[in-house]
DNA sequence: TGTTATAAGTGGGTAGTCCAGTTAAAAGGA
DNA sequence: TCCTTTTAACTGGACTACCCACTTATAACA
């Protein structure tokens, strides 16, 4: 018997998935006011409990504020940036300053893992590489369906081994997927990031610091220019 | 009558925060058994739903695992690194960590606030700046008490106008007052420490990059060598 | 028309119940 | 005595029904 069966999915986490989707999808704006408990219950068939520990987290999140008496109402963006922000679809500016912010921290990154890298940071760093490069396409499309490229990157910030900045990487990477990137990045291009990832843990495994900031400064700019100078209707 | 009396604090979170504040304290550790919601309804005094929704926020969070009838466990430091760190008081390295990523994120922060502060970012940090500087002892403590301080920071990574610098930086913060990282500078330290926000602000004033970034850094050294360099028994 | 009662609605919180899975103790067999 | 099996207690997940204080919109009144 296994001694790790926690995934059972909680019915308030369903709630939540759905309230936060209707974020992202613009259905609902920031100051909105939202159905009541009772209305909501009927909505999603559970129990009043459930919605009411769905809207705590949401709560303690900062998406949501509860007015007693008054009702439910989504959060403003300045009242919690991150999270609303990661919710809603690309505000102008959004993706250009979270480009810009993980240029500046990765580069720093890159430098502090080729002093910091251990051999097993390298193997770490290779074998997230290898996943993606030699592989079919049925596999590729999988693995870009789940953002496995992203790994490479809170990898290499764990290769820092400073806490510190492999959280703040975890954090603009999960940020990025909330942000649904990857519709902006067409197959070949995607293809293109993800070879970048093998020149860079060359440079880090060589403990080249300048080449390592310099690719990854290279690696960041055609991100940029992929997502920021395109059109994006004419894509996927 | 008031648009926002919305400061009830709810239960849940009085709940939460006894939690946390036990994890702090280390009366609980990574691993530990948690009472049922049964014990814990009694401890506290509150409804079981009012336990339950305490636990889905941490729980949430990544703090605390639930397992169908099996119980509740403290989640570890490797199951979710930042929330747990946070709870937790200086591990070997925490603090290093925290201060070496300070360094290198706020000295880019400095560079951008120099070429992006406008007179109404200007303005907000001289209001803060001043509050500090120009203040009678009694109303020092409790500024000290409240880490108003740090605001500045926050403050200044805003005139970057860039809300993902501006989050960090915050998340930042957010740690080292979880961290009580005050406990370890004495009086004259914080003031000092202080005084350098105002030589920092003239300069960002002045567009002065170089300037600004010395001063930064110079300001997270004395940080540094306050927190790391002395014997934290023989303080405060 | 403008104020004041009034009723409906809302989130906050409590109590009690049922269920399926876990866990530990008691019973049984070797 | 030791190991297996059965049983009972416990635990979190979820639901239902109720009461409260406060807000809000409606209706009654002046």
């Amino acid at each position: 018997m296994g001694l790790y069966p926690v995934k059972n999915t909680r019915l308030y986490e369903v709630v939540v998935n759905r309230i936060e989707d209707m974020i992202k999808t613009e259905k609902l704006k920031p100051g909105d006011k939202l159905p009541s408990e009772r209305d909501m219950m009927e909505l999603y068939n559970v129990s009043r409990s459930v919605i009411r520990e769905a809207f705590r987290v949401l709560e303690s999140k900062g998406v949501v504020k509860s007015r007693p008496g008054g009702g439910r109402y989504l959060a403003t963006t300045t009242d919690h940036p991150m999270e609303m922000v990661s919710l809603y679809n690309i505000e102008y500016g959004t993706i250009s300053d979270f480009i810009e912010a993980r240029e500046l921290i990765e580069a720093d990154v890159a430098r502090l893992a080729c002093i910091r890298a251990e051999r097993k940071d390298i193997n770490r760093l290779k074998s997230i590489v290898n996943d993606l490069i030699y592989r079919d396409n049925l596999k590729l499309k999988e693995y870009r369906e789940k953002d496995k490229d992203l790994e490479f990157h809170i990898a290499l910030a764990e290769a820092t081994h400073n806490f510190m900045l492999k959280e703040i990487m975890t954090i603009q990477i999960q940020f990025a997927k909330n942000l649904n990137i990857k519709n902006y990045i067409n197959e070949k291009e995607w293809l293109g990031l993800c070879e970048d990832h093998m020149d860079i843990l060359r440079a880090v495994e060589d403990k080249n610091i300048d080449k390592a900031q310099a690719l990854i400064k290279k690696h960041i700019e055609s991100l940029k220019s992929i997502i920021l100078s395109e059109d994006i209707s004419s894509r996927n």
